[in-house]
RNA sequence: GCGGGCGUAGCUCAAUGGCAGAGCGUCAGCUUUCCAAGCUGAAUGUUGGGGGUUCGAGUCCCCCCGCCCGCUCCA
C-alpha cells in the first residue's frame, strides 16, 4: 500500500487479525481487558520474524559503520522487575507519582498540590490567577495579572487564596496558569502512575513495592559497567535488548497502537560526546533503511524531527530526536511513531552514577582520558513494527475471492510457502507429503489436502503465504510442479528438486 | 478522564416485548485435475456481564465491561 489514501478499513484489518489468528483481544473470553493483546499462532509467528530479524541484523551481523568497519554490538536481557531506586534515577517516580496539573498552552506541568490561586475577594465571576506556592516571582507575577484584569491596585487584604486542587470545573476554567496569560489552559488534576506497581515478598508494604519497568532501555544502563567490565568493549559500541515493557496508558487506542504492555527492541549506543553528532546521523539513516528493508514501503515511511517542545526529559540538549514514523490507517495522512532515535546525552549514566554512588564511567587506555559516554537510542516497538507489517501487508482485491491479500514481505510471513496435492489421489499427497518434510527444514511451511485448490490459495492469501506449490497429475511423471504467486496470482512450473532453490532465492 | 456510537454463532448481519435464525466460514464424508465449485451431513450461542420492569426481555430501564469515533493523554 503506498497510495496516500487509505482503501481500507482499520476495522477490517483487526477482523481479518481475529479470524486467521493473528492477533486476539486478551482475556476475550472474561469480556477482554482493555489495552491488553494476545498473538495468534499467525501473529506470533510474524512478530518473531520480525525480532529475530532485528537481532540478526543489529547484534549478530551488526551494521558497517561510517568509517567502513563493523560496528560492535553486544545482546542483554535484563529484568523487568528492578530496584526501585532505578526509576527514582531515571526520573520516572517522582515527576510521575503525584497529581499533575499541565498547561495546555504553555506545555509546563506543574505538582497540583504545589500550586496555589488568589482571586479577588467576594468575585465569584472574575478570573482566578494560579501561582506557585513558595515562589515570591510566581506569587508577585499572579497578582500583577489581577490587578491588569480589575484596572486597579491591589492589597493582599482583597485577595482570597486557596489550593489550586480546591477548585471546581468551573472555577478552573476562568484560572490563569503560572505561566500563561490565557485563561482555561489548565487541565484538572491528575493522577499520573503510569507505571504498573506491584510488590516483592509475601507481605505487601511500602518497602516492597515495585515497578514493572516502562521502557527496556534502563536494563541497560544498569548493566554498563558490568559489560564494559566482562567483554573487552570499546566505546563507541552498543547494547541491545529486546523485551516486553509496561506503561499504564491513559487511553490505550488503535488496536496494538498504543497498549498497555507491550514490546521494544532498543539499543543504546555509546560514544564520546564529540562524536554524538555524527553517530545519531549514522543511526537515523540506518534504522529508516531498515523498516524499508523489511517490506515497508518509502512513501509510508517519514522521518520527523521532534520540535523543541515536544522532546522528552532526557533529551533537552544535544541533537534532539527524530522519529520514524509510519501512516498508519488509524493516522492517515499523518503518521504515526514506529521507532524514535535519541540523543539522550549522558543523563542516564550520569543520574546513576549520582543515585547509586558507583562509578559508570568509562576509561579510554589510547586517549588517556576519563569520561562518561553519550548515548544514542535507536528504540524501535515490536508490537509497533508488527502492526505496521500487517497494515501495510493488507491489500484489498475485490477481484479474488478472499477479497484481499496480506502482501507479507517473503522473508518475514508467518508462513512462507504452501505445498498441495491437487487432489487427494493419485499418489499426489505422498509427493506432498515428501516436498512439506523437506522444505520445512529450512522454512515456515504448511501442507493441507482437503477441499478444492482454490479454497486452499484463497487462505493462503488471507495469511499472507507468498508460494503455493502445487504437485499434480503430471508430477509423478515430469518430476515438475505448480509455482503459484500470491501478489500476480500467476502460475509457472518449475523442477520437483528445484523448489527449494527457488526459495533460497526469494527470501 | 470527558462526550458520542456500538455489542446476537468464527465473520457479516436478521429476529413487532412472544420458539434465537440466515449467508459465509469451520469440520466430516462424497466429489473435485489449478483459484472460496457441487452434494450430504455436523459442530458452533449464558444475545458482552450483572441487576430491574414484565405472565414473558436479544428487544424496555439501571450499573459494569469491551470496541470504535472525537477531545484529553502519550514521560
Amino acid at each position: 500500500m503506498s497510495d496516500t489514501t487509505q482503501t481500507y478499513s482499520m476495522d477490517e484489518l483487526v477482523s481479518l487479525c481475529k479470524r486467521r489468528g493473528f492477533i486476539f483481544p486478551a482475556s476475550e473470553i472474561y469480556g477482554g481487558i482493555n489495552g491488553f493483546w494476545d498473538y495468534g499462532p499467525l501473529g506470533t509467528a510474524l512478530k518473531n520474524n520480525l525480532r529475530d530479524r532485528w537481532w540478526q541484523d543489529m547484534v549478530k551481523r551488526p551494521p558497517i559503520g561510517p568509517d567502513g568497519n563493523e560496528i560492535s554490538i553486544v545482546g542483554l536481557d535484563s529484568s523487568i522487575i528492578q530496584n526501585s531506586k532505578v526509576w527514582e534515577a531515571s526520573g520516572h517516580v517522582g515527576g510521575f507519582n503525584d497529581p499533575m496539573v499541565d498547561c495546555r498552552e504553555t506545555k509546563s506541568r506543574y505538582r497540583a498540590d504545589h500550586v496555589c490561586c488568589i482571586g479577588l475577594k467576594g468575585d465569584a465571576t472574575g478570573q482566578i490567577y494560579a501561582f506557585i506556592e513558595g515562589d515570591d516571582d510566581s506569587l508577585e507575577s499572579a497578582k500583577k495579572k489581577l490587578s491588569k484584569y480589575i484596572k486597579r491596585d491591589i492589597s493582599d487584604d482583597d485577595l482570597d487564596t486557596c489550593a489550586l486542587t480546591s477548585l471546581s470545573t468551573d472555577e478552573l476554567a476562568i484560572t490563569v496558569g503560572p505561566d500563561t496569560k490565557s485563561v482555561g489552559t489548565l487541565t484538572e488534576p491528575r493522577q499520573f502512575n503510569l507505571m504498573f506497581e506491584t510488590s516483592t515478598g509475601a507481605v505487601k508494604s511500602d518497602d516492597s513495592k515495585v515497578y514493572l519497568r516502562p521502557e527496556t532501555a534502563q536494563g541497560i544502563f544498569l548493566n554498563f559497567g558490568n559489560v564494559v567490565d566482562t567483554m573487552r568493549v570499546k566505546v563507541p559500541f552498543g547494547i541491545a535488548q529486546i523485551g516486553k515493557a509496561f506503561r499504564n496508558e491513559v487511553t490505550p487506542r488503535n488496536f496494538i497502537f498504543r497498549s498497555r504492555e507491550f514490546e521494544q527492541m532498543e539499543i543504546e549506543w555509546f560514544c564520546h560526546a564529540d562524536e554524538a553528532e555524527h553517530w545519531f546521523e549514522f543511526w537515523c539513516e540506518t534504522r529508516s533503511k531498515w523498516w524499508q528493508s523489511i517490506g515497508l514501503t518509502t512513501d509510508n515511511i517519514l522521518m520527523r524531527k521532534h520540535d523543541s517542545d515536544e522532546l522528552a526529559h532526557y533529551a533537552k540538549e544535544g541533537c534532539g530526536t527524530f522519529d520514524i514514523e509510519y501512516r498508519f490507517p488509524f493516522t492517515s495522512p499523518n503518521f504515526g511513531e514506529l521507532e524514535g532515535v535519541a540523543h539522550r546525552g549522558n543523563y542516564d549514566l550520569t543520574r546513576h552514577q549520582e543515585f547509586s554512588k558507583k562509578k559508570l564511567g568509562y576509561f579510554d587506555q589510547a586517549k588517556n582520558e576519563r569520561y562518561i559516554p553519550h548515548v544514542i537510542e535507536p528504540s524501535a516497538g515490536l508490537s509497533r513494527g508488527t502492526l505496521a507489517l500487517l497494515c501495510e501487508a493488507y491489500t484489498p482485491d475485490p477481484e479474488r475471492a478472499s477479497k484481499m491479500y496480506m502482501a507479507f514481505h517473503p522473508s518475514i510471513a508467518p508462513i512462507q510457502a504452501a505445498v498441495f496435492p491437487l487432489v487427494g489421489k493419485d499418489g499426489m499427497p505422498e509427493i506432498a507429503h515428501k516436498l512439506w518434510s523437506e522444505l520445512r527444514e529450512r522454512w515456515d511451511v504448511v501442507t493441507d489436502v482437503k477441499q478444492s485448490i482454490g479454497k486452499r490459495y484463497a487462505r493462503m492469501d488471507e495469511a499472507g503465504c507468498p508460494f503455493c506449490f502445487t504437485i499434480d497429475g503430471d508430477t509423478a511423471s515430469d518430476q515438475a510442479v505448480t509455482v503459484r504467486h500470491r501478489d500476480t496470482q500467476q502460475q509457472e512450473r518449475i523442477a520437483l528438486d528445484q523448489v527449494s532453490a527457488f526459495m533460497a532465492e526469494r527470501i
